[in-house]
DNA sequence: TGAACAGTAGTCATTATGTGACCGCTGGTC
DNA sequence: GACCAGCGGTCACATAATGACTACTGTTCA
């Protein structure tokens, strides 16, 4: 039938304006302050009908994750394509991660957290599967490294796994530092210039080693 | 609460939605070949649907029909509104009245049907109103008269009531001559061009009586 | 320490909206 | 004038949405 196709659209419209109220809502009050009347009311919809749509709130809340870790996957795949010099290429993975943890606080903490316990119990199983996936693609990082070597522009004789680690683990000291405390503008450039600078030290220090 | 005002707009979505397909339907087959159930489907839904927002076919057209004769007087009224000659006037009046009926011929019957028979027992009686208060707004065409007459464009001597229901005359005449029969291109340029020459002539005409 | 309470995730009976098989009428055919 | 095809309109049923309600959790305070 004509209409099963619209409703199918519709069904999705509904999802999407469920998952966009959620979304602001998450990302301005941290999970646990955010009621599921609350996403209702944004959606325009009854808590009814979000139980129609999501059958909890942590399924909501880890749909919303899932897609912004693609997206940030995404943009950092483009960054690849785009090519040019490595240590370039690690200040521009840098930026977005930053910049993507700056959008997505509760994002940062979910991830640190999970990076830090091993205990996700009440962590949906996609979710858990998915971001684990993620840590995974620290293998970009890797990959620019080596890019790096193999153009000349870092010597053959660093040890890219380790670099990695200290890259991510620099990037992610240095916002975990700062994200939850002081006021918002001011701490987001304070983070942004730290790594910048913390970032340009690391690099010609790779470059001499 | 705050998804009333989503359902009335889900409501008016639905019910436009319903209109836009009925309109393009209508003004394709005519009233009687266009059947309800196309009408749904065209629009993305069942036939029951359609009968939720409409009590009957008839009123589904004449909906669209009041729509579009208000159309037409709000683009007669801003003619008037732009100013300059009176004879200007007259002639983007024609066109715009020609223009609406080659978008619309179905109206065109109606509206002629209307004029010619007395009997409109299946016609809906908000129709039959609107159609009545709108044959009154050839008001208008007297207006333009007047203001020639005002401007010294036309001669005082003029009958204006006269002169209204000899250019109404004129254009729903040749109008009714081409509109139903021959190739549509064709025909749409033969009729613009029939009533632009009538018109010029009958404006010289004007002006020297 | 545990009784009373506040707040909220999730449920479910009720209501609103949508579907399509069906009915009866009409106009056409033979 | 018997038969039939086709369509407007209806209605029993299906799906979607609502919000009062339940059960649980963490907090307060005697």
């Amino acid at each position: 039938m004509a209409f099963e196709k619209r409703r199918i659209r519709e069904k999705e419209n509904r999802k999407s304006a469920i998952l966009k109220a959620a979304r602001e809502l998450f990302f301005e009050k941290g999970f646990k302050s955010v009621t599921v009347e609350s996403i209702a009311r944004k959606a325009e919809l009854s808590k009814g009908a979000v139980y129609l749509y999501f059958k909890s709130k942590e399924e909501i809340y880890s749909q919303i994750l899932l897609n912004d870790i693609d997206k940030f996957h995404k943009s950092v795949a483009d960054l690849f394509e785009d090519g040019g010099k490595a240590s370039d290429m690690l200040c521009r993975l840098s930026s977005t991660y930053v910049d993507f943890f700056l959008r997505d606080r509760e994002l940062f903490r979910i991830l640190i957290t999970f990076m830090l316990h091993a205990n996700h119990s009440n962590m949906p199983e996609d979710l858990q599967n998915h971001i684990i996936k993620s840590t995974n693609k620290t293998i970009f990082m890797e990959k620019i490294l080596q890019y790096g070597i193999d153009t000349g522009e870092f010597p053959p004789s660093i040890n890219v796994r380790q670099c990695r680690n200290a890259l991510w683990g620099l990037l992610n000291g240095i916002i975990s530092l700062y994200i939850f405390v002081g006021s918002e503008a001011k701490r987001d450039d304070l983070i942004r210039s730290t790594v910048n600078a913390s970032l340009d030290i690391f690099i010609k220090g790779l470059k001499n080693s």
